[in-house]
DNA sequence: AAGAACTCCTGTTGGC
DNA sequence: TGCCAACAGGAGTTCT
């Protein structure tokens, strides 16, 4: 569910409390997640530090210290909440820990060193979390076929262009792929397909090179799905359903959504009277105005 | 091999 | 109010 602003979102969150601070103890409450956690889970990370809290696509990555490499993904209804010691250097005591009334799945809690915890809570469990030792790293399998990082400098129309050549698929399950660009969900490939007026049922080689060049098409897209990730990321995310920011605070790009949840509501694009529609695409919901996504 | 369908799990929402 | 079906931000696996 959280897709790549609401994840850089919790990395920022998570950061000051995490990077650079030794995990003291780790409590797994339960065997899985989506996944078996790995073996030795809780013992491979107590005592050690964290030396990074990374991001990369909807998947936060920490190197930790002695080698091992901690993927951590939210899948639909992952999220982490923050506790603070009170007046900072208190016993546990002291907490004002507060079990919301969902606690049944708060998964893990980890007790950093400082006092903070960090729980880990997940009602689907669709979330994850794995562990790579230092000769399994660079084949680590979730990250190894992603696409490339939408808010860095490898995604480019050329980029695109050569993905999209042949494919029969629609762009909406296209951009969805993550083995083409990684980090799009859901809502922000219908906000981008909206902002570069492309209709999501074409096929994605309307992206592809004509004459040599990318199309038109792609040149529009590129920089659309740029700005409506960083927009999100500067307004903390989405609140839709379950996210928060680690800090509990509520995100608030779903205010600046044209089409994602509007379906029957008037197109914003100046000039369009178009109504939004919603269709079933992959088996999920596509928001689009079909007056002016072309 | 690409593309689509199915699957995991629980909570919320909307219609009757 | 209660009941039930539909739906929810993801993505690995399994089919055709």
């Amino acid at each position: 569910m959280p897709e790549l602003p609401e994840v850089e979102t919790v990395r920022r969150g998570l950061e000051p409390v995490m990077q650079g601070r030794r995990i003291v103890r780790v409590e797994q409450r339960r065997a899985d997640l989506r996944f078996p956690f790995p073996d030795d889970f809780a013992s491979r990370l107590e005592g050690r530090r964290i030396l990074t809290l990374g991001r990369r696509a909807k998947y936060l990555v920490c190197d930790v210290e002695g080698g091992d490499l901690l993927v951590m993904h939210l899948g639909m209804t992952g999220r982490f909440d923050i506790q603070l010691p009170k007046g900072g250097r208190k016993q546990l005591a002291e907490f004002t820990y507060e079990h919301g009334k969902d606690s049944v799945h708060d998964h893990v809690v980890f007790h950093m060193e400082g006092g903070a915890r960090v729980t880990y809570n997940d009602a689907r469990r669709f979330g994850f979390m794995l562990m790579f030792g230092p000769g399994e790293r660079d084949d680590c399998a979730v990250l190894k076929g992603l696409g490339v990082e939408p808010l860095g400098n490898e995604l480019s129309a050329d980029y695109v262009a050569r993905r999209a050549a042949g494919r029969k698929t629609d762009l909406k399950a296209f951009l969805l792929d993550q083995r083409n660009i990684a980090g799009l969900g859901n809502i922000y490939v219908c906000e981008a397909l909206y902002r570069a007026g492309l209709n999501p049922r074409r096929k994605a080689s309307v992206l592809a090179r004509r004459g040599g060049t990318a199309t038109e098409a792609t040149q529009r897209l590129v920089p659309e799905i740029r700005a409506v990730l960083e927009a999100a990321v500067r307004a903390g995310g989405s609140t839709l359903r379950d996210f928060r920011q680690a800090d509990g605070a509520l995100g608030y790009f779903q205010h600046s959504f044209d089409v994602y949840g509007r379906e029957g509501e008037t197109c914003h694009r100046p000039g369009c009277d178009g109504v939004i529609r919603r269709i079933v695409q992959s088996g999920r919901s596509t928001f689009y105005c079909p007056k002016c996504q072309t």
